[in-house]
DNA sequence: AAATCATTTGGTTATATTGCCAAATGACAA
DNA sequence: TTGTCATTTGGCAATATAACCAAATGATTT
């Protein structure tokens, strides 16, 4: 593995990591609409607030999706445009093949 | 999370979860081009030949990559195409924004 | 300024992942 | 059939991740 190499794996992996956890990857797809706040996915996933908060805050260190803060929520949207692609394209490649 | 989304998004996750090691991200990448043999990655990896054969075993449980006995050897290859087009798509679009 | 609401942060425990070593397997070679 | 080479499997210790609870923060509302 060439050192060149190295940050730019380590920066690509973590950002498949990312959406490695089902629940993350979900809010993901929820994003790709329309922006959410935090107690929306609170209360669909019923999951403890800090636990949703930490997975955003997981994506959000990824570039995957970005906050903004208005009055008493904080609202997140998807940044990383790319990411449905990359789900229909897997979706498509990898089911098909046999499980 | 509607139910029937579950098996997908664990499908969906775990291939993604696949990608989440820089090693395995890398060696994946050196399947683009051509088949590689386990000894080939050991040499250059400097890792135990267990380590590397576990991390090809979870990329092909993943369908990501396919196994060929030959001889004395296993050959991996690439099996989701699609990898090389997630990746340039993901490097596009994330790397350009702000770091 | 105090109370309240939405969210984040810190701490803890349970579980999962990674890497090494040693031992098992499965060809092929002698 | 014994030995050897390439790889896989099992087991263990170290580290990382995920979920919860409790406490802290920050912005409104009263």
């Amino acid at each position: 593995m060439v050192a060149m190499d190295k940050r730019r794996l380590e920066k690509l992996s973590g950002v498949f990591k990312t959406l490695s956890h089902p629940t993350r990857l979900w809010m993901v797809e929820q994003l790709f609409g329309s922006e959410k706040c935090v107690c929306e996915f609170v209360d669909v996933l019923k999951l403890d607030f800090s636990t949703v908060s930490k997975h955003l805050s997981i994506l959000k260190q990824a570039h995957v999706i970005e906050d903004d803060k208005r009055g008493k929520n904080v609202y997140y949207k998807l940044r990383a445009q790319c990411i449905p692609t990359i789900i229909s394209c897997l979706e498509n490649g990898i089911n098909d093949l046999g499980n």
